[in-house]
DNA sequence: GAGTGGTCTAGACCACGAC
DNA sequence: TCGTGGTCTAGACCACTCC
């Protein structure tokens, strides 16, 4: 029969039907936003067909506010499988491609390995990455370029209990997002290393070499 | 009759059918990418219905795709005026509203001001901001926090010729986009100003007080 | 008033993943 | 196999802007 493979329960803090007097969308995406926020990380979310169906609307209206939830860093999608609460890390809002936006923008991405050191995970850094203690870590800094211009500092720390052999995987020459979702199936909303476009001149050029953002990285369970 | 108010010469150079092999949508988005590419910041793109016809797609279809090259920064929209290219800046790609981000993970947003400063723009700042000489400039740079941690430092230079009066808003309590938005009719996607997240704790700690990022500010004509 | 983006409908077929 | 997201259709009405 038509049951969905995702928990009907689910459904029942959701309210019944919209207000005629605000567009629905708006509502749907409001909605969706409190869900996400008061699941657990990683909990599947009620299919696009079975929420139109419950508030009466169409996929498609559905789809487009699934689709702005998903820009928003709340959650992620996995193609055949469902749409999924992502991690609600404030630097999810940076977590996006350099490589891929700056071949969206026509121009040719770069990078230089500035530090690649292993290291026993302690303290801050297990808990955030949330591994055992002397968990072995990559840390990873990268000048990245743009027509060889040096345009941001990417600093990024990686467990390689989740990613064995990635210290070995030339990265001045890779995409780091396009390497975890290659070999290791990473989904983009699920890493939440980030990048910070850097001054290209200016007054304050002298702070180029120090401008940074530490993050660390996580992924699925 | 039925005559879209802008150039039907832009259309030329664009292909006249889709190739029947890949999805219309990826080829549709990569022709609006190169089209925004090759035309000059403020032109106003084909209407989505004139594209359609074009490529003889639903509305639905470009709609998308148009979605998306807006979203990666490419282009903007001004509801009942067009779609038009943006500035093809990279700093855009972290070009987006702090407190709406906040606001949309549940997360109360604040600011504290650290630096609130008006000075004359000289060379490289006046060549940013395309503003002459000595034109008075709002150096500001404030810490957001959210739910009072310290998330991110922000550093913006703002031109007090195109926003007369801006230095005597109170950015402590408001968001700067919402203030643009409001104040001056600016759409997000014409400011270039970004904002970086800072580590909320971690080996780097120390370096949080000087982890930022310089951006200038840019706006339409 | 004509054109534009914003929203919304009620379907369709496909590729992929879980079972 | 069947549910899922991914793509796509061919329309519709609205609010807004530009002329």
């Amino acid at each position: 029969m038509a049951r969905p493979r995702n928990n009907p329960g689910d459904l029942a803090d959701l309210p019944t039907e919209l207000r005629p007097d605000r567009p629905k969308g708006d509502q749907i995406r409001e909605i969706l936003e409190n869900l996400t926020r008061s699941l657990a990380v990683g909990t599947v979310l009620p299919s696009e067909r079975v929420l139109a169906e419950r508030f009466g609307v169409a996929r498609m209206t559905v789809r487009q506010e699934v689709d702005r939830v998903v820009a928003e860093g709340l959650a992620a999608r996995r193609p055949g499988g469902g749409t999924f609460v992502a991690e609600p890390r404030p630097s999810r809002m940076l977590a996006s491609s350099f490589s891929q936006d700056m071949v969206a923008r026509g121009i040719t991405p770069g990078a230089k390995v500035l530090e690649h050191r292993v290291a026993a995970a302690e303290d801050a850094l297990a808990r955030e990455l949330e591994e055992p203690l002397g968990t072995p870590v990559l840390h990873l800094v990268r000048l990245r370029t743009a027509d060889g211009e040096p345009m941001a500092i990417e600093r990024t720390a990686l467990s390689l209990r989740r990613y064995p052999g990635l210290e070995d995987v030339d990265l001045a020459q890779n995409s780091l997002y396009g390497i975890l979702a290659e070999r290791w199936g990473v989904a983009l909303g699920m890493v939440s290393a980030s990048i910070v476009a850097a001054p290209p001149e200016g007054d304050d050029a002298e702070l180029l070499e120090i401008c940074l953002l530490y993050t660390a990285d996580a992924a699925d369970e």
